[in-house]
DNA sequence: TCATTTTAGTTACAATTGAAACCACCCGCA
DNA sequence: TGCGGGTGGTTTCAATTGTAACTAAAATGA
């Protein structure tokens, strides 16, 4: 193939995040997909519910990183199975107010540990000072990224 | 709420991982999507075939970490857009051997440079010392959980 | 040799997703 | 007070995707 532009894929950054990304999340994925039956969207609300309690869904796109529809999605599904709990704000009826229901905190706390767990394993391939790296280009990547996404 | 498991999924490592990779190949993918109607899955296929020509289909999927019928529908795709072609092979008339075709290189000329400047333009916010522990670190959980993700 | 199992790739169908339209409500302002 | 534009959230419809079943061709092995 002379002449002409080379791309190695294996090689290339953006590819091999993706690939990895991937990978690590389909792991912890499976493990609650098949015992709680939560989807990673659900769970990801979840997730942010367990720690800001009573904010409007759009504060959980925003923390999320997912967009509005899926999470309109999840929160049905989730007030389905009464896993969350939803009050319309008194201040603005558009908006409603979310929050983790009993069941929930049950499920919430027993997936945590697992997901906690999980990063564990993945972080030790690695010791301190790589682990402290990562964090640290992770955090400047992440700045520098997701301002630029958002114009 | 006191008493319950806390997880805070800012700092969260997979989390974080899933979605600065995903701003990320949003960002270029929109790129080559609008600008020559190539879906991921077709683009990282002519990737693949931009440096190991005469491959499987099966090949193309060990390479680029996707399913089979995912790129059994890319190579239908591209191959009605005429950008790639298919001989059986003869010593397996299963397989079925592809490559680019003229058009195929051109697009594929045409966005490599794209994706390398991107891959700069992200890189540019790292020092060359942080570089390298990227490259590095990336490495090591790539080889630990690719592997045992194949178990 | 020929029956069994495995592999490459495709197809069919259901489930998931995304884009755009939509509804109800809020806000600013005349 | 009421109009225009914007926002939170849902719905709809089409496109994309995943799973499983399927076809055809190798490989295995008695």
């Amino acid at each position: 193939m002379p002449g002409h532009a080379l791309l190695e894929l294996e090689s290339f950054l953006p590819y091999r995040l993706s690939v990895l990304s991937n990978t690590l999340s389909q792991a912890i994925a499976r493990v609650y997909e098949k015992r709680f039956d939560l989807s990673v969207t659900e769970w990801r609300t979840m997730a942010v519910l367990g720690y800001r309690t009573d904010i409007s869904a759009r504060e959980v796109a925003e923390r999320t990183a997912m967009d509005k529809v899926a999470i309109s999605r999840a929160v049905a599904r989730l007030m389905k199975k009464g896993l969350i709990e939803r009050n319309t704000s008194r201040h603005d009826k558009r908006q409603s107010m979310l929050r983790l229901s009993d069941e929930g905190w049950k499920i919430y706390d027993q997936v945590v540990p697992l997901a906690i767990d999980h990063e564990k394993r993945l972080l030790s391939h690695l010791d301190v000072e790589e682990r402290e790296w990562l964090a640290r280009i992770l955090d400047t990547l992440w700045k520098a990224e997701l301002d630029e996404a958002m114009r």
